[in-house]
DNA sequence: ATGAAAGCGCTAACAA
DNA sequence: TTGTTAGCGCTTTCAT
């Protein structure tokens, strides 16, 4: 490893000269042609690269980016990939270093928060799209100076900006493109709070009633394929058996891509037809959407994206500017099941 | 932030002997409990945390492992992320942060390439299915002092360690599987080389003939979707337009859990039942083997502990010692595909 | 049992 | 146009 000293002896000047030359940062001043052509040719016939603790020592700066990602309960969903590819992808263009952690359970973060400090990375990057109780922690390292971004479906703390998809939003977008493709009588599994308001927004403005009946009865707030089974039965049984229910519901917005695939298999197997007798949109946009029978419509929520921005509002922070929350507009992605 | 001078001066002693105790580094003499337990408390009270690139800095060392994961044309199939959490486990272990970087093509891969050095990162940890023709520029990182272990199906080179799933071994497996479960004509989707060979040993251990009609021609090396699709159809057609195929063949091993979906999916629009009529298993164990029609079953290729393998080598590698390529067991896991 | 000093590689204020 | 100097925070050898 050559560095700046090597390319001042084999010179026979000063390293600072070399410095300034190699980072185009000579000040009011500047260098003669010749030497910093000679330097700059050094350095490459040496190879020379930046040291970068070295320059993390000097700047008080360590150019390693934090990453908390809570292992989100959709596995195979591509989510947490989307949102490292992002993060990966413009944290390289800052030159910084990631830090990685997979968290699940809120103890787990408790831990991992006991290496963040301001001695080991400069910023922290927590995402996941659940927020349970973590404002605490991170309020504390941000008050010891270390900057937070979050990728959560909602701000935690005005304090800690965050990259937000709003959830309402995607729960309307949803409905919405029912609507569109001519549905009447849709169906909801599992939703609740924002995602239950835009779907009753979504019938509101297309001045349909809602039916309450229509919205699968869920004690489990949760994402999983076996959700999406239970509601699709809850839907079929509604109808008394009668394997044929045009007319009862026509559409069936899920809560996720995985729901949306056991609803789908469900449908299948009692033997309607999608997007026949029935239109169906899940959420994420997971990579499965392609492989199921009927590969399905959905929403994505734009992780990667997301990733991205965070990133640069974290350099933001780290630089000194006041950051500020953004919202990220969800997207509409339209396959068989929902045509 | 708080250093050991802050520490130091507060108890009016000398910086080394702060170092000293709060690294238990004291050689051969010891310091006097009562100093030592003051040093700690105060440590304690301040916050003490390590600045890492001081560290790095003295140490010559980084504490960096670069990480350049092959965007594996599996959307979904949460291979990635496995081997991710697996290597962000262990770099943790380790105090080592991540450089990480998504790369497609080789020529993604050698402009990254070009960022990598002895200046940023200690090591690099490259990771993916399919091994192109990365080895030149690994080998001339490796020259340049630059630790490398690969996470690939096979070695690229004796000097570039390895961690490796055989792929005969795989489709052995997978094969082998078919046959206890009573499957005695079993077809092959797209497979060639080592599957194919895996594949037809494990035909011949069971003393079953080899029929070339059932291995599906396939010109795309490729492990997505459609290549299931067509793979079944062809055996399909094989038949004559007939959908009861029993006898004609009675398994199928596919190259990917993409590609069995796809089978899948085809054979059940066909009007054969699964795994009654045909048997079905896929390769990597993805997430929606859970959410096909008919649950998948698959050989996982352990993505999570290879990536923690890699780092543990990839450690002890950069601490000196010799490292060896090593190889690890895939694993079968079964469900209603091959029941 | 404790401390002084040197130095890792780099930057930047100041001097010449 | 170029150089000197000090120092970022830490470790480690060699004193004391």
């Amino acid at each position: 490893m050559a560095s700046l000293s090597d390319i001042a002896q084999d010179l026979g000047i000063s390293v600072s000269l070399v410095s300034k030359v190699l980072n185009d940062n000579l000040g009011t001043t500047r260098a003669s042609t010749k030497t910093a052509h000679a330097i700059r040719k050094r350095a490459m016939e040496l190879g020379y690269r930046k040291n970068r603790s070295a320059v993390a020592l000097k700047s008080g700066r360590q150019n390693v980016l934090g990453v908390f990602v809570h292992r989100q309960g959709l596995p195979g969903s591509g989510l947490n990939e989307h949102l490292m590819e992002g993060i990966a992808f413009e944290a390289m263009k800052f030159h910084q270093s990631i830090s990685l952690t997979f968290f699940e359970a809120a103890s787990e973060f408790r831990s991992s928060c006991e290496h963040v400090h301001r001695g080991t990375m400069d910023g922290l990057i927590v995402g996941g799209v659940r927020h349970t109780e973590l404002e605490k922690d991170l309020l504390r390292l941000n008050a010891e100076g270390l900057k937070v971004v979050t990728i959560l479906n909602d701000e935690l703390h005005p304090l800690l900006p965050n990259v937000k998809v709003d959830q309402g939003e995607v729960a309307r977008m949803a409905t919405h493109h029912l609507i569109e493709r001519g549905c009447r009588r849709i169906a909801q599994i599992g939703g609740e709070g924002p995602r239950l308001d835009g779907y009753k927004a979504a019938l509101r403005e297309a001045g349909l009633p809602t039916d309450e009946a229509l919205v699968c009865p869920c004690n489990e707030d949760d994402f999983v394929f076996e959700v999406g089974v239970r509601g699709a039965e809850y839907l079929l049984a509604g109808d008394a058996g009668s394997c044929l229910l045009a007319g009862r519901f026509d559409g069936v917005v899920a809560q996720s891509d995985q729901q949306a695939v056991g609803a789908l298999n469900t449908f299948l197997r009692a033997g309607l037809r999608v997007p026949d007798d029935v239109r169906l949109i899940g959420i994420d946009n997971s990579a499965y959407c392609e492989f199921s029978m009927i590969s399905l419509s959905s929403i994505s929520q734009e992780f990667q994206q997301r990733g991205r921005l965070a990133v640069r509002m974290l350099m933001d922070a780290v630089a000194g500017k006041q950051v500020r929350s953004v919202t990220v507009k969800p997207v509409l992605h339209v396959r068989q099941s929902s045509k």
